[in-house]
DNA sequence: TTGTATGCGTTATCAG
DNA sequence: CTGATAACGCATACAA
């Protein structure tokens, strides 16, 4: 197929025996009115002549690319099924989403905004950015709106606002439920890399500690620290026969491989460890034992963020003609908390 | 923030005192001639203004947008590991690859193909097209270069040509591998979904109950056809105390799957029953009985791929500069089979 | 209801 | 080495 040139607006309007801004009414089905046999010659020369909009070309006369990005680091696990969903609720709002992931390197990083930026994208979905809140700051000098997933930091100020998994609820209710099923020393076994979140998750664990008592024996760990292959010895050197420990974990992943490591150390679980994890991935429901952890409402989390972010590029009218109630966003720089629900399963029964 | 307009090659080079060409040609750093001074002037201009190339004017006026587009069946494991890597090999080669998942939604599939073709991208990457060879040629009617992987059915026709994991060879190495380690008797456990690549796993699997003898019971089973829940005792049932079984699954995670029902149902892996997966994901890794299974040389693809795909769209030039060897690609519809290597672990032993 | 003319921000082709 | 200027393909005031 050598050089076949696409067919453009002109060449609709030729064939059809129309004008160019006839086409593109027809094709934008804008609110002016047409007649039906323009309409139908349009169409039918566009079908015939297989035009295809250019979309560079389109968003440069409109000013404006219906385009959002999401910036991730990276597609596995929660990311992937996050950017997913994402994707849905774009198409839903008749947006065209972005993905890029960073790779969690904050060079990959700065080039992706750069792109997206020359790309002139309407808004801005970040998860976990790795840079600081001077470099994003320098990047993103113009007007285009960001919105932040999981950001509990500096980077709010640069921001129309945060959408967050209550990751702080979540540990709360892991350590309350684990004291329930009956453990009398907790673990937290964490991952400092991740920052804000982790300390989330950490405040999250005392207050649980403190609702269920106070003076239970508690620890914290993280993957940095200690090997996973010396975390089934080191858990139960810190620990009594007597009773089950409880093992909260930064996500399913850590479960995982904690759950793991301490059946393959010959230690019981459920029975001498009780082990929770957080965004209910497929791994933890098909484990065995199967790994009690969070569910993420990922659809409700994918449609406050793009709500929000199309309330602030002064879409409302659209949404509201699609019969949604007009989204109010909190205050600059608020916060939106996704509340998790505990999904119990055999590992901490 | 509000109207912060961005400044404009006019605006760089009224500032600096030159003309829009010569913006054009120090940011673009072409081949021609260009003195030290307006260099200089140029991009200090352009620092101070804050410039940031608007790339849908750029691909407009050159009709080329150094795009690319990757069209996945999901963000999950393999793919998702395999989305990063295209990602970056993109980078390399100076490409923007600009990956879609489609949810395994044929609909989906279409309309992220027309908004793919409406961007006019450079050329397109397809991974596990649910639609027909029919409804996709009738979408892509112009001359976008396609590379398609993991493919053996019609499609091939459509395409430039394609890149697929040699999971036959794979599953022919699971069975001698698994002939070694004692067991006499073998099942494939697998995904009718997965159309021809679930094919070419069964070929591998009767050829390598070929290579062993011949005459061992074996048999097949699908994920539609037993529930996960009565996988074990569907398995214990068909095989013998004796000797071990062997199960070769589709992937990592029906690998998963079946050994924790297993285990969940008191049979010893890789006592009774030896079970090996596919692509080597993290769970495979970290599962405990850690699982066999086969790694994808994820760079070595998407290398491939991206080199096969720019000398078709007459790029060896710089692939050359770059010192890279010109890459031959096979004949149109050809294929490049990339081989997968075992790695042993404890589910086999 | 339809057509004309202009702008969107770059790149590229020529002359100077 | 540098500067006008014409595409690129579409959308949209403004006229008709």
């Amino acid at each position: 197929m050598a050089e076949y040139r696409q067919a453009t607006v002109f060449d609709v309007a030729k064939e059809a025996g129309v004008s160019t801004a006839t086409v593109s009414n027809v094709l934008n089905r804008r609110d002016v009115p047409l007649s039906e046999k323009t309409i139908r010659k349009v169409e039918e020369a566009a079908a015939k002549l297989g035009y295809r909009r250019n979309v560079m070309a389109a968003s440069l006369s409109r000013r404006k690319t219906y385009e959002v990005g999401l910036l991730l680091p990276g597609f596995v696990g929660y990311y992937g099924l996050f950017a997913q969903q994402m994707e849905r609720t774009a198409h839903k709002y008749g947006y065209h989403l972005s993905v890029f992931s960073t790779d969690m390197d904050s060079k990959v990083e700065r080039r992706l905004l750069e792109k997206l930026l020359e790309r002139r994208v309407d808004g801005l979905f970040c998860h976990g950015l790795a840079m600081s809140g001077d470099s994003a700051r320098k990047v993103v000098n113009d007007g285009t709106p960001i919105l932040f997933f999981n950001c509990w930091n500096e980077l709010k100020h640069l921001a129309i606002g945060t959408v967050n998994l209550n990751v702080y609820q979540a540990c709360v209710d892991a350590v309350v439920h684990l004291h329930e099923q009956g453990c009398r020393s907790f673990f937290y076994y964490g991952n400092k890399r991740a920052f804000a979140t982790n300390e989330q998750r950490i405040h999250g664990f005392r207050e649980g500690l403190r609702l269920t008592g106070g003076k239970h024996p508690a620890d914290m760990i993280d993957v940095e620290d200690i090997a996973a292959d010396d975390l089934a010895e080191w858990l139960a050197e810190r620990s009594e026969d007597a009773t089950p420990a409880g093992v909260m974990c930064f996500d399913d992943w850590k479960a995982f491989v904690c759950q793991n490591r301490l059946i393959e150390g010959g230690y019981d679980v459920p029975g001498r460890f009780k082990v929770v994890g957080i965004n209910n991935e497929f791994v933890a429901g098909h484990s065995y034992p199967g790994i009690t952890s969070f569910n993420v409402p990922y659809e409700h989390q994918a449609d406050m963020s793009f709500r929000w972010m199309l309330t602030h590029l002064g879409e409302q009218a659209k949404l509201e003609a699609k019969g949604e109630r007009p989204f109010s966003p909190p205050v600059a720089g608020g916060e939106v908390k996704i509340p998790l629900t505990l999904v119990e399963r055999l590992s901490s029964r």
